[in-house]
RNA sequence: CGCGAGGUAGAGCAGCCUGGUAGCUCGUCGGGCUCAUAACCCGGAGGUCGUUGGUUCAAAUCCUUCCCUCGCAA
């Protein structure tokens, strides 16, 4: 069994943390697929995927096709029996999907068929959803669309963030994988195909979606916010300034005060929405350092009071 | 050379355009008020204005070198 050849196809920080429980749980990883090396930061410099940096601790091969659409046979040829997927970054054709004996499986961090794509947890806080899981299936040629081969459970908390929930994903992504790999490989687990009925999509965020407008219940705002933590964090704007907002609290405080005035009561700093105002904790005025919420009092922040934000 | 913002007391900022005694809020220290306080009042300490060179009688302010930080884009 451990001579099986897995090839493990991923990108950022959550699916690492998969390959890492599959390595040491003893699959034999005879390569692992990523993005290709990109020029990052106003340096340029260039930086390795998550992936690739675990793969070259762990010497495991390393492949980053460009365009793995047209060059897919440099992973044919190391003949994998199985593939395992999360969060790779391309569509992968056919000819691979099809080449292993077990086929080609994906981690995804939604319960499917909700929120198929790129962004299905920081869609998950955003629309205030009370659960979220974990789904592994067969990758198909759609996005997201294979049979489910298994599935659980994971409730939101109210505190959150799209930052924390990563983190408990990947444990929960690597632990079901882990647990429900033996099964499958033994022909125990019977795939179930999507209700197509129920499918909803998250594509990546948009920039239109990172902003955030206090002209809704401080609830959806609060969820906006909290979406949108560890990347790429919303902002708000006011008085022709860009606030990036990393951190705010929900309150039972509300003001007589018009939806997005920015308000100062016993050295807190607060914003109205609809129903109830959100307490800033920490921000950043764009191009300057995050701080707290008093820290921007005491600079311009004071000079902002009384103004709203769009 | 991808685009842009910024580096001024421990912190966050104003001042720069239109050179001429270093300013604001918080913190800190001391004193006062108070049953009490993170509240309020009075007072003090703390800055070679990121670095290099230049212009000038005079540079935080104008020009220049380098370093660092941050936003966008990827």
């Amino acid at each position: 069994m451990n001579k099986m050849k897995v090839i493990f196809m991923g990108t950022p920080e959550f699916s690492a943390n998969i390959l890492q429980g599959l390595v040491e749980s003893g699959y034999n990883v005879v390569a692992v697929v990523t993005q290709p090396d990109k020029k990052v930061g106003r340096k340029q410099e260039i930086v390795h995927s998550p992936v690739k940096q675990l793969a070259q601790k762990l010497q495991i091969d390393v492949l980053q096709p460009v365009k793995i659409k047209d060059e897919y046979k440099m992973v044919l040829d190391y003949k994998p029996d199985l593939i395992i997927t999360c969060a790779y970054g391309q569509f992968i054709p056919n000819v691979i999907l099809e080449f292993p004996m077990h086929k080609c499986i994906n981690v995804h961090a939604s319960l499917l068929p909700k929120y198929r794509g790129g962004a299905p947890i920081h869609k998950a806080i955003i629309n205030g959803d009370q659960t979220t899981g974990i789904t592994i299936m067969h990758m198909i040629a759609k996005m997201d669309a294979g049979d489910i081969l298994a599935q659980k459970e994971l409730k939101i908390d109210l505190y959150d963030t799209t930052s924390t929930l990563f983190e408990k994903l990947s444990h929960l992504g690597k632990d079901l994988l882990l647990e429900m790999l033996p099964k499958y490989l033994n022909h125990e687990i019977k795939p179930i195909p999507q209700e197509e009925s129920l499918v909803t999509y998250a594509y990546n965020i948009s920039k239109e979606e990172e902003f955030v407008s206090f002209h809704r219940n401080a609830f959806d705002v609060y969820n906006h916010i909290r979406g949108l933590i560890l990347w790429p964090i919303g902002y708000g704007s006011i008085e022709e300034k860009q606030i990036k907002l990393h951190q705010v609290e929900l309150t039972s405080l509300s003001f007589q005060q018009p939806c997005g005035t920015l308000i100062y009561q016993d050295r807190k700093l607060y914003v109205q929405c609809l129903d109830y105002a959100v307490m800033l904790q920490k921000i950043q005025v764009v191009g300057k350092q995050v701080v707290s919420a008093m820290d921007f009092y005491n600079g311009i922040g004071r000079t902002l009071v009384g103004k709203q934000f769009k």
